[in-house]
DNA sequence: AAACACTATCGTTTATTGGCGATATACAAT
DNA sequence: ATTGTATATCGCCAATAAACGATAGTGTTT
């Protein structure tokens, strides 16, 4: 009964699936997705406008969107302008699909 | 954590998506409904015997999936046959179809 | 060079998650 | 009533996540 962890061989699908999924798991970041839809891109300081916390949490956040690859961010300086990734989007739109069928 | 995750307002429709994603978030959870969709329902033993991981976490596994509403479990001593919450289901499958447009 | 605006990162704290073995529970069959 | 089987729950631990304030970049403008 001594399992180890890496004896588990998951399905790559089940892998990107579940990535794409955990960065949808916390409400601040489906609506962060939501307000960059809605206006294809926007920078963390109208976040930080919109939601009531701290501008590092939402940089945090958005680090994570980034990390997935659901989002990308260009500079503008002295701004970073985020917009949704749609490559990775439509990947993610795919997985997601098939999976729930 | 100063402020609780309550006294930000969420969109409705964000916070159930949050949580479906949230579940959803496991690549062994993944597996789990993978394998439960292709042959309609399975017992934990099953999985058990296919996941090399110990029972006990299988069961919180499926402890996690059923408190999102996405399997339900009915009682067919001694085991609990498992199905997918067809229903939820296709709540699930909507607000993600929804979201990701 | 200094000041400013914007964003990321650091350090800390607390909560949650994921894993395990051991134990408890529930029911069937003996 | 005892045994056996299947599943859930408990207690524990390590790792990760979420939140914050403070601080450190980065690039513009004065």
């Amino acid at each position: 009964m001594n399992r180890a962890i890496e004896d588990i061989k998951y399905e790559n699908s089940s892998v990107e699936l579940a990535a794409y999924a955990k960065a949808l798991g916390h409400p601040t970041r489906i609506e962060i997705l939501k307000h960059l839809d809605s206006q294809s891109c926007c920078f963390t300081g109208d976040l930080v406008d919109v939601f009531p916390i701290a501008q590092s949490t939402i940089s945090q956040h958005l680090k994570e969107l980034k990390k997935v690859g659901l989002i990308q961010g260009e500079l503008n300086p002295p701004k970073i302008r985020y917009c949704i990734h749609r490559e990775n989007w439509e990947k993610a739109r795919l997985l997601f699909n098939n999976f729930l069928k």
